[in-house]
RNA sequence: CGGGGCGUUGUGUAACGGUAGCACGAACGCUUUGGGAGCGUUUAGUCUGGGUUCGAAUCCCAGCGCCCCGACCA
């Protein structure tokens, strides 16, 4: 991609309605842009960024036997009402169509996973399965906040399991949570899984969390064992489940993905059951597990940033490699032909080909922005036959030789 | 939803009730080219509606919007 070609503007200002950081690198380099209180625009970069994401989490589910489906966002109140989710669940959106006709703007798909089941399950023979979407949640949050950290509008990963009994209920959770390890790892964040209580859903959840005092959740990590309880959890019982132990760190933290056993809690109201090989119907057993995706972007950024811009881990770096080239025609020229190489290489590659920008202006641009690798071919380093290379994350510059660029990026 | 703060050009800000200015950006020209470079020209703004006043960005009322704290959080 052509930097002068590119659909942004980055800004040298500082927002001044951004107190995370997250949310002012994100909006200052051109990621995201704000339409109202808790509603983004994903730019090409802030895109690209989420379709990485986006993908890490597709691979992680289909290994652990996810199916992809899309549901839709609009959904019958009827649904609602039988859950009961229709009065109890205040930031479900509601909107009326034509025929005073009454709607739920999905806030998570039980309500249509469970009847959509019920079309396919009949017999034990078609359990347990797993279906999974990637795709925007509704949620009239009384108060958004921190940028893309909790918006009215997101996309979010949620599977869905279906199980004939608890035992296989209780292994897929913990497959599950496994899966959920390593796509934050992938990621390049640190997490805490977290044992938090179900709020509606369930007894017991475990939330994901990272440590980030751009957060809004307390978490309690036991200083013994290390495992971590959320306030609720403390609340009840302030000992350590695991050890006993009484002594804990509090930090603040934000969630970024959650996992629940909802057993019987949605296919009880849409008799969603199964005949069992004794020949009895009985109830699907649920569960369900959500990762927000532009939150675990935001996490992403907070975790990983200097006071220079964001340092995008290489996994979900809108490019891999930054290309800069200081000087006039002839540099340029050198640079067209290293762009189309890398290029031509499948090697992601933004090139600033900008031609009215001073190298102050590129290189602090290239801070903001934070792909991992930034090439620079200056004369100096045509000189050598070399363009120099530098990771975001460190000090050091090396040259390296334009002919062996491939093996470096 | 309670409390607080704030709405001035694309962004960041200034202006006692009396000429809406500065910086960044953007555009053009010339000069520059290894850490946000220089000169010149240009561009674009007082959230909305009322009120007070000779005169309102400024004071008052209402609305709308944004941010923060709290509450809430499938």
């Amino acid at each position: 991609m052509q930097q002068s070609k590119l659909f942004y503007k980055a800004n040298k200002n500082k927002s001044a309605n951004a107190e995370s950081v997250s949310h002012d690198l994100l909006v200052r380099a051109g990621y995201v842009d704000q339409l109202m209180a808790g509603v983004y625009s994903f730019l090409p970069l802030g895109f690209r960024v989420l379709k990485n994401i986006e993908q890490i989490i597709r691979k992680n589910m289909e290994e652990i036997g996810g199916q992809e489906i899309l549901m839709p966002s609009l959904s019958p109140k009827e649904n609602w009402v039988k859950t009961g989710r229709w009065d109890s669940v205040d930031v479900l959106f509601k909107l009326k169509g034509s025929g005073d006709k009454e709607y739920g703007l999905g806030l998570s798909h039980e309500e249509v996973v469970a009847p959509l089941a019920k079309k396919i399950v009949f017999s034990y023979r078609d359990l347990p399965f797993y279906v999974f979407q990637i795709q925007n949640k509704f949620r009239d949050e009384l108060r958004a906040k921190s940028g893309i950290l909790r918006t009215r509008e997101f996309l979010m990963k949620d599977l869905y399991s279906f199980h004939a009994n608890q035992g296989d209920l209780d292994k897929y959770y913990e497959i599950c949570a496994k899966a959920y390890k390593n796509i934050f790892k992938e990621t390049g964040i640190k997490v805490y899984r977290t044992l938090a209580s179900g709020g509606s859903f369930s007894k017991y959840s475990d939330e994901f969390q990272m440590l980030t005092n751009a957060g809004e959740d307390l978490i309690y990590i036991c200083k013994k064992c290390s495992i971590a309880i959320n306030k609720e959890i403390k609340g009840e019982n302030p000992t350590c489940p695991k050890c006993g132990n009484t002594e804990f760190d509090e930090k603040k933290s934000v969630e970024v993905g959650n996992i629940f056993k909802l057993g019987t809690k949605f296919s009880t109201p849409f008799d969603l059951k199964f005949t069992d090989r004794d020949g009895h119907d009985k109830p699907v057993l649920m569960g369900c597990y959500g990762i927000g995706l532009g939150r675990l972007m935001g996490a992403i950024v907070e975790a990983s940033h200097d006071d220079r811009g964001i340092i995008w881990p290489k996994s979900v770096a809108p490019f891999k490699v930054h290309l800069i080239h200081l000087g006039g025609p002839k540099v340029k020229t050198s640079a067209d032909k290293i762009y189309k190489t890398l290029h031509g290489e499948g090697v992601e590659v933004l090139w600033d080909d900008r031609e009215n920008k001073t190298a102050g202006e590129k290189f602090a641009e290239s801070d903001l922005l934070g792909i991992p690798l930034r090439l620079v071919v200056s004369e100096k380093t045509l000189e050598k036959n070399s363009v120099e290379l530098k990771e975001r994350s460190k000090d050091a510059v090396k040259l390296i030789k334009i002919k062996e660029i491939l093996k470096h990026v």
